[in-house]
DNA sequence: AAGACGAAAGTGGTTGA
DNA sequence: TCAACAACTTTCGTCTT
């Protein structure tokens, strides 16, 4: 057997710098660094901070050479959260067979036998499994229909798993509680996806949705960043194909009707929505208030009202406007 | 003819008594 | 629990490009 693992012999120079591409919000500069002993990012074109306490995922321990690293490391598999028993079980492969394709002999092979009923049975063991089982399962499809990327699914299953030691699913249907995990999943990481289209995605209506939502929300006292118009305009300008000077000026835009509050208690996407129709029309890309009404799930007048508001707010006049 | 506009009535959710 | 309320939707007739 060869326990061989593919492990990475990077030095930790302390600068990860083939991190990511990572733009700075500021002054757009590439040269975004992550210094990973002192646990910030840092810009640097203009030195701005961009976070300060990320978690060093690096080892706490050193190694010298391959050897040790080895011998220290504990890390196996990842755990996958999206699978009902986090991916740590044994499986026993169906084949009579063992590893170099000889058969079993007799007696190996009652025993194997006899360890496949019983991890048939343990798999499944109790309604908590089952439950996430059935749970995992719709989360993987309705995740994979949305578009919902791995790391987002993770978490939204991270957030089942504490739904369900909290009993908070009991009473309420499965579904519903995956569909509210996931949107707030998403919101989470500042990919929120609108309220009607996850339950679209379900077979769970909004209403529904929502209360279970709300219940996730107080009880596993999680704290999500209010979802900004700002997080909606990369995702819809990509459905309208809209090049990415209108996003930043769709930006420019939501910053500054923020300034001027015209923001507070507007739905957030009918502000994106508005946001995108004016800078779609300043520079030329013109798109018509259905097109971007019906991606950002609002009606015409509610994108009319915001765009009216903000035109007149911010002094954007029809000379601008083309 | 399509798109934009605005008025008016209806809807679902929040708030405060 | 209920009414008041703000934001949004639906619907529809009219104006503009």
């Amino acid at each position: 057997m060869d326990y061989t693992r593919s492990t990475e012999k990077k030095k930790n120079t302390g600068i990860d710098s083939s991190s990511k591409p990572l733009k700075c919000p500021e002054c757009q500069s590439a040269s975004v660094v992550d210094d990973i002993t002192r646990g910030e990012s840092v810009c640097g074109g203009c030195g701005l901070v961009l976070s300060d306490h990320r978690i060093d995922t690096g080892a706490e321990w050193r190694a010298f050479s391959a050897e040790e690293s080895d011998a220290r490391s504990r890390v196996g598999a990842p755990v996958r959260y999206t699978i009902h028993d986090k991916g740590l079980s044994t499986v026993i492969d169906w084949r009579d067979r063992d590893i170099s394709g000889r058969k079993l002999s007799p007696n190996r092979r009652s025993e194997i036998y006899r360890l496949r009923r019983w991890q048939i049975r343990s798999r499944v063991h109790s309604s908590m499994d089952r439950n996430l089982a059935q749970a995992m399962s719709e989360l993987e499809r309705l995740s994979s229909q949305l578009g919902i990327p791995g790391p987002t699914r993770e978490l939204a299953a991270l957030l089942y798993r504490k739904a369900i030691v909290r009993k908070l699913v009991r009473g309420r249907s499965i579904e519903a509680m995956v569909a509210a995990t996931l949107y707030a999943a998403c919101r989470i990481r500042q990919k929120p996806r609108p309220l009607d289209e996850v339950a679209d995605s379900s077979r769970v209506d909004r209403k529904k949705l929502g209360q279970c939502y709300r219940l996730l929300l107080r009880s596993l006292s999680i704290k999500i960043p209010l979802s900004s118009p700002i997080d909606y305009i990369s995702r819809f300008a990509s459905e309208l194909t809209l090049s990415s000077p209108v996003q930043l000026r769709t930006v420019e835009i939501l910053r500054q009707s923020k300034t001027m509050g015209l923001t507070i208690g507007r739905d957030p996407l009918g502000l994106a929505a508005a946001a995108i129709y004016i800078a779609s029309i300043m520079l030329d890309e013109r798109r018509t208030q259905r097109e971007i009404a019906e991606v950002a799930r609002v009606t015409e007048v509610t994108v009319r009202n915001r765009y009216k508001e903000i035109v007149k707010k911010l002094g954007i006049d029809s000379m601008n406007l083309g």
